[in-house]
DNA sequence: CGCCGAGTTGAACTGAATCAAGAAACGTGG
DNA sequence: CCACGTTTCTTGATTCAGTTCAACTCGGCG
């Protein structure tokens, strides 16, 4: 844990402070210990697109750009004052040479990530706003709590106005 | 290689055969040597939704059955006849300890799906039909060539109608 | 030759987006 | 601790991209 330790950098945000500005290319992945992070691609016509919530112990970062070294696509900022630990490219390949047990640990990572990054696309190909929304908050409960309404919708994909309609009508069945 | 080869399955499939039915646990990851897999899910109303193409090279499974042994919610099955080598969970984890250099390998490969996934999803949040067919072909022009129309359709999330039409507008532009 | 799956086209329909306006909740500085 | 501006959420009216349904064409294959 201790030798683990100094590969990282920890650092504390505040909310709506960026961590990651599209275009820059991203230098870190970084480790949420306490607070929220998002990533968000924003679009021509100024709409941003939630990728993905980073709460408490979630990993968040452009991997592409991390990877490549190529500008970034989304910008990462903070929803909840946080503390995290940063991670170079290069302290990341140490760190697996020095641990390799971390290597199996990163895969494992990767591939619950992979597997929810999955599922995320089944739904939203096969379901409709209500039944896409429904099924968030059975998953991540409390996520739909600490986030504010019209940032589920860009999530979930759908205007802050049909979200709020959605969940009219559910209240009316109850 | 010859000492990787052993953890393999070898096996060849017709077109149109299962390599995993919905409801069964995935009990193998696929790699591609030769021909096209799909996997893809049917919802209530009975149309399939396509998850992912896997040409040569490629891998495919249903990777949350597979470690999890939960039944499986897509379907694999066989677009042109195909090669390929089958490692069951245990084998994985054996070949994982017989070659610690496959832990990063695999690493590797989820990294890049998971990267893949994530842009996919950045793009069905961000663009309409017309974009993300243009996009798809551009990235990846050969499964373009290969794969009946509907099947796109049913991967970029449109009817096979929508994408008819789509595809009519552009040829008018050009 | 006839059938069948794949693709195209048209017309009607619909779920969700857009535009616009107002109400409620929030937090920040005086 | 209140007041003001900002952010969040709601509601209604209108519009539109894409779906649905149905009919028709084309090319291959038994």
């Amino acid at each position: 844990m201790e030798q683990l330790k100094t590969f990282f950098i920890p650092k504390k945000y505040r909310r709506k402070q960026y961590v990651l500005q599209q275009g820059d290319p991203c230098k870190y992945i970084v480790f949420v210990e306490k607070g929220m992070l998002r990533s968000y691609q924003v679009d021509d016509k100024g709409n941003e697109h939630i990728v993905q919530f980073a709460p408490e112990g979630w990993w968040i970062s452009d991997s592409y750009s991390f990877l490549t070294g190529t500008p970034a696509s989304y910008d990462i900022d903070v929803l909840e004052e946080a503390e995290v630990l940063l991670i170079t490219q290069p302290a990341m390949e140490e760190m697996l040479q020095a641990i390799p047990a971390m290597e199996r640990y990163m895969r494992i990572l990767m591939q619950n990530s992979l597997i929810s990054m999955q599922r995320r696309i089944a739904c939203t190909l096969t379901t409709q706003a209500e039944e896409r929304y429904l099924g968030f908050i059975a998953e991540h409960p409390h996520i739909g709590q600490r986030v504010p309404q019209h940032m589920l919708a860009s999530f979930l994909g759908m205007t802050p106005e049909t979200l709020s309609r959605v969940r009219k009508q559910l209240l009316k069945k109850s």
